[in-house]
DNA sequence: CGGTTTTGACCAGCGC
DNA sequence: GCGCTGGTCAAAACCG
Protein backbone atom coordinates (compact mmCIF):
# COMPACT_ATOMS: atom_id res chain seq x y z
CA UNK A 1 0.00 0.00 0.00
CA UNK A 2 1.72 3.18 -1.08
CA UNK A 3 -0.93 5.07 -1.20
CA UNK A 4 -0.78 6.92 2.36
CA UNK A 5 -2.97 9.78 2.05
CA UNK A 6 -5.96 7.98 -0.38
CA UNK A 7 -9.29 6.88 0.85
CA UNK A 8 -8.68 5.83 4.10
CA UNK A 9 -7.73 9.23 5.83
CA UNK A 10 -11.78 10.30 4.80
CA UNK A 11 -13.03 7.59 6.09
CA UNK A 12 -11.38 8.30 9.27
CA UNK A 13 -12.53 12.03 9.37
CA UNK A 14 -16.22 11.04 8.54
CA UNK A 15 -16.42 9.31 11.60
CA UNK A 16 -15.35 12.62 13.35
CA UNK A 17 -17.68 14.62 11.55
CA UNK A 18 -20.35 12.58 11.86
CA UNK A 19 -21.34 13.77 15.18
CA UNK A 20 -24.05 15.47 15.86
CA UNK A 21 -23.24 18.58 17.44
CA UNK A 22 -19.77 19.47 17.84
CA UNK A 23 -20.24 22.91 19.81
CA UNK A 24 -18.02 22.57 22.34
CA UNK A 25 -16.36 18.81 22.93
CA UNK A 26 -13.35 20.62 24.20
CA UNK A 27 -14.38 20.66 28.09
CA UNK A 28 -17.01 18.14 29.10
CA UNK A 29 -16.95 14.59 29.68
CA UNK A 30 -19.82 14.04 27.34
CA UNK A 31 -17.40 13.45 24.40
CA UNK A 32 -18.26 9.95 25.06
CA UNK A 33 -22.05 10.65 23.92
CA UNK A 34 -20.90 12.33 20.92
CA UNK A 35 -18.76 9.74 19.88
CA UNK A 36 -20.53 6.48 19.69
CA UNK A 37 -17.87 5.37 17.22
CA UNK A 38 -14.89 6.82 18.82
CA UNK A 39 -14.05 5.86 22.33
CA UNK A 40 -10.81 6.59 24.12
CA UNK A 41 -9.58 3.95 26.11
CA UNK A 42 -6.81 5.79 27.93
CA UNK A 43 -3.45 7.59 27.57
CA UNK A 44 -0.25 8.43 29.86
CA UNK A 45 2.58 10.15 29.39
CA UNK A 46 5.84 11.31 31.58
CA UNK A 47 6.29 14.94 31.18
CA UNK A 48 4.35 18.07 30.28
CA UNK A 49 1.67 17.59 28.08
CA UNK A 50 1.34 15.91 24.52
CA UNK A 51 -0.41 18.97 22.08
CA UNK A 52 2.16 18.11 19.37
CA UNK A 53 0.46 15.19 18.82
CA UNK A 54 -1.10 14.28 15.69
CA UNK A 55 -4.74 14.94 16.33
CA UNK A 56 -5.34 16.12 19.76
CA UNK A 57 -7.29 19.25 19.49
CA UNK A 58 -9.86 17.55 17.47
CA UNK A 59 -10.08 14.81 19.76
CA UNK A 60 -11.51 14.02 22.89
CA UNK A 61 -10.37 15.19 26.34
CA UNK A 62 -6.86 12.87 27.21
CA UNK A 63 -6.84 10.92 30.30
CA UNK A 64 -3.47 11.20 32.37
CA UNK A 65 -2.10 8.96 34.34
CA UNK A 66 1.28 8.74 35.77
CA UNK A 67 3.24 6.46 34.10
CA UNK A 68 4.38 4.90 36.97
CA UNK A 69 0.59 4.35 38.39
CA UNK A 70 -0.45 2.23 35.11
CA UNK A 71 -1.52 -1.43 36.50
CA UNK A 72 -2.56 -4.40 34.03
CA UNK A 73 -4.98 -6.24 35.91
CA UNK A 74 -5.58 -9.08 33.86
CA UNK A 75 -1.89 -10.66 33.41
CA UNK A 76 -0.43 -8.46 31.21
CA UNK A 77 2.88 -6.97 31.54
CA UNK A 78 2.96 -3.09 31.24
CA UNK A 79 6.06 -2.36 30.51
CA UNK A 80 7.83 -0.64 27.91
CA UNK A 81 10.01 -3.04 26.68
CA UNK A 82 13.94 -3.41 26.80
CA UNK A 83 15.34 -1.46 24.16
CA UNK A 84 14.05 1.81 25.08
CA UNK A 85 14.56 1.54 28.52
CA UNK A 86 18.21 -0.17 28.18
CA UNK A 87 20.16 3.36 27.87
CA UNK A 88 18.49 5.07 30.63
CA UNK A 89 18.56 1.84 33.00
CA UNK A 90 21.55 1.50 34.93
CA UNK A 91 22.24 -1.17 37.60
CA UNK A 92 22.43 1.55 39.80
CA UNK A 93 19.41 3.69 38.66
CA UNK A 94 15.86 3.35 40.33
CA UNK A 95 13.73 4.81 38.50
CA UNK A 96 13.90 4.85 34.77
CA UNK A 97 12.52 7.78 33.06
CA UNK A 98 11.50 7.48 29.65
CA UNK A 99 10.03 10.37 27.72
CA UNK A 100 7.52 8.46 26.00
CA UNK A 101 4.04 9.55 25.59
CA UNK A 102 0.91 6.66 24.65
CA UNK A 103 -2.27 7.21 23.41
CA UNK A 104 -4.45 4.13 22.90
CA UNK A 105 -8.22 5.41 21.10
CA UNK A 106 -10.68 2.36 20.23
CA UNK A 107 -12.54 3.34 16.52
CA UNK A 108 -15.03 1.52 15.48
CA UNK A 109 -14.29 0.39 12.22
CA UNK A 110 -13.67 -2.81 9.81
CA UNK A 111 -10.17 -1.59 8.29
CA UNK A 112 -7.41 -1.27 10.51
CA UNK A 113 -5.59 1.23 8.79
CA UNK A 114 -6.68 4.02 10.33
CA UNK A 115 -5.38 7.08 8.29
CA UNK A 116 -3.88 10.11 10.51
CA UNK A 117 -2.19 11.87 8.35
CA UNK A 118 0.98 9.93 8.73
CA UNK A 119 2.49 7.23 6.62
CA UNK A 120 3.16 4.28 8.58
CA UNK A 121 5.52 1.19 7.80
CA UNK A 122 4.63 -2.18 9.26
CA UNK A 123 7.67 -4.17 11.04
CA UNK A 124 6.02 -6.78 12.55
CA UNK A 125 2.76 -9.13 13.43
CA UNK A 126 2.66 -10.85 16.41
CA UNK A 127 -0.39 -13.03 17.60
CA UNK A 128 -1.71 -12.28 21.49
CA UNK A 129 -2.72 -14.59 23.84
CA UNK A 130 -5.86 -12.84 24.91
CA UNK A 131 -7.09 -12.55 21.70
CA UNK A 132 -7.44 -14.48 18.41
CA UNK A 133 -6.92 -11.81 16.81
CA UNK A 134 -3.16 -10.38 15.81
CA UNK A 135 -1.54 -7.41 16.66
CA UNK A 136 0.02 -5.32 14.10
CA UNK A 137 3.11 -2.96 14.78
CA UNK A 138 3.66 0.18 13.06
CA UNK A 139 6.31 2.95 12.84
CA UNK A 140 6.51 6.23 11.17
CA UNK A 141 8.21 6.02 7.99
CA UNK A 142 9.84 9.30 8.33
CA UNK A 143 13.63 9.18 9.24
CA UNK A 144 14.07 10.27 12.52
CA UNK A 145 10.40 9.96 14.14
CA UNK A 146 10.50 7.59 17.20
CA UNK A 147 6.56 7.04 16.32
CA UNK A 148 5.30 3.59 16.78
CA UNK A 149 1.73 2.79 16.15
CA UNK A 150 0.25 -0.80 17.67
CA UNK A 151 -3.20 -1.82 16.33
CA UNK A 152 -5.00 -4.65 17.24
CA UNK A 153 -8.63 -5.50 17.24
CA UNK A 154 -10.95 -5.95 20.03
CA UNK A 155 -10.94 -9.28 21.49
CA UNK A 156 -14.70 -9.23 22.00
CA UNK A 157 -15.71 -6.84 19.79
CA UNK A 158 -14.34 -7.46 15.88
CA UNK A 159 -15.93 -4.36 14.84
CA UNK A 160 -13.79 -2.25 17.32
CA UNK A 161 -10.48 -1.63 16.97
CA UNK A 162 -7.76 -0.27 19.19
CA UNK A 163 -5.08 1.64 17.86
CA UNK A 164 -2.45 2.80 20.37
CA UNK A 165 0.02 5.59 19.58
CA UNK A 166 3.38 6.06 20.99
CA UNK A 167 5.89 8.77 20.94
CA UNK A 168 5.93 12.31 18.75
CA UNK A 169 6.07 13.10 15.71
CA UNK A 170 8.76 15.24 14.50
CA UNK A 171 7.42 16.44 11.63
CA UNK A 172 4.51 18.05 9.80
CA UNK A 173 1.72 15.40 8.52
CA UNK A 174 1.54 14.66 5.09
CA UNK A 175 -1.13 17.28 4.76
C1' DC B 1 12.97 0.29 -9.42
C1' DG B 2 11.63 1.82 -4.70
C1' DG B 3 9.34 1.18 -0.88
C1' DT B 4 6.57 -1.70 1.70
C1' DT B 5 4.63 -6.07 3.27
C1' DT B 6 5.27 -10.50 4.96
C1' DT B 7 6.72 -14.15 7.83
C1' DG B 8 9.83 -16.45 10.95
C1' DA B 9 13.34 -16.13 14.17
C1' DC B 10 15.50 -13.84 17.93
C1' DC B 11 15.77 -11.31 22.13
C1' DA B 12 14.70 -9.63 26.62
C1' DG B 13 11.90 -8.79 30.93
C1' DC B 14 8.65 -11.10 34.21
C1' DG B 15 6.39 -14.73 36.48
C1' DC B 16 6.50 -18.94 38.64
C1' DG C 1 16.53 -21.37 36.55
C1' DC C 2 13.16 -22.06 33.00
C1' DG C 3 9.31 -20.86 30.27
C1' DC C 4 6.16 -17.49 28.53
C1' DT C 5 4.65 -13.52 26.27
C1' DG C 6 5.46 -9.50 23.83
C1' DG C 7 8.26 -6.64 20.80
C1' DT C 8 11.70 -6.01 17.18
C1' DC C 9 14.73 -7.20 13.32
C1' DA C 10 15.83 -9.08 9.02
C1' DA C 11 15.51 -11.29 4.42
C1' DA C 12 12.57 -12.24 0.73
C1' DA C 13 8.34 -11.35 -1.80
C1' DC C 14 5.17 -8.20 -3.67
C1' DC C 15 2.97 -4.02 -5.75
C1' DG C 16 2.58 0.69 -7.98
Amino acid sequence: MSGGTSNNDANFRSQLDQSPDQNDFTDDQSTFEQFPDLLMIDEWLDEDHLESSMMSESMLNPVHYPANEVDDSGGSSSHLGRHTARETNQSSGRERREIRERVAFKTKSEIEILEDGFKWRKYGKKMVKNSPNPRNYYRCSVEGCPVKKRVERDREDPMYVITTYEGIHNHQSSF
